[in-house]
DNA sequence: CCAACGATGGTCT
DNA sequence: GACCATCGTTGGC
């Protein structure tokens, strides 16, 4: 790995910044890597599908700490999303990691989601955290320091902007952020998001 | 190809 | 008791 982690710096920048500015950067959790390919932002301010948009509550505390934090939840009763808080320490804002372009630990990630196709181990947030053992055992876990990091790149992505998906709320804010054309982008579920 | 549905459990009202 | 920042499967065309 000849590319520094990042760390606070990069973390505190505004939150639409920082979800952009994570895509093409590497996500390494143990010995497992893959490169950010999509995102979402969450605000505290006027975005009604934020966690944090009614306050704080057990759940979403760690989106009130400072940048630099996971913020990991179940969702479906089956599944966790991965976000990484940022914003100012108290204002509830998160990136939500909505799809990796695998790298390293591949074997790990076939055996966990049961499946040998690269294209689908990766390529949705619950997916992703499954790959990787992401539970909520990592909740507000730092990621300036430890063995869960987000590493620098020299990748410039070309960047695409959309909705979020799967929201009943907050639908039309244009806060998803992905690279544009890459193959291991979350597909969108036929059902159409409720 | 696309549309529909159930699994499953924590959190909030 | 309702609601979910999801996903795999099923069934129709």
């Amino acid at each position: 790995m000849t590319y520094m982690p990042l760390g606070k710096k990069f973390f505190n920048q505004p939150t639409v910044n920082l979800a952009k500015a994570l895509l093409g950067k590497y996500l390494v959790f143990k010995n497992m890597k893959g490169i950010i390919v999509e995102t979402e932002a969450y605000l505290y301010k006027n975005d009604p599908g934020c966690h944090a948009s009614r306050g704080i509550t057990s759940r979403n505390a760690p989106m009130f700490e400072s940048a630099g934090r996971a913020y990991v939840y179940l969702i479906y009763g089956m599944y966790h999303c991965l976000n990484i808080v940022s914003g100012k320490k108290g204002e509830g804002e998160a990136v939500l990691i909505r799809a990796l372009e695998p790298v390293a630990g591949i074997e790990i990630m076939q055996k966990r989601r049961k499946t040998k196709k690269i294209e689908n181990l990766c390529n949705g947030p619950g997916k992703l955290t499954q790959a990787f053992g992401i539970t909520r055992k990592q909740n507000n876990l730092s990621l300036l320091s430890g063995d869960f990091r987000v590493y620098d790149s020299k990748i410039k992505p070309e960047i695409s902007t959309s909705a979020r998906i799967g929201l009943s709320e907050g639908k039309e804010l244009q806060l998803r952020f992905f690279i544009t054309g890459n193959r291991f982008v979350s597909k969108p579920y036929s059902s159409g998001g409720k």
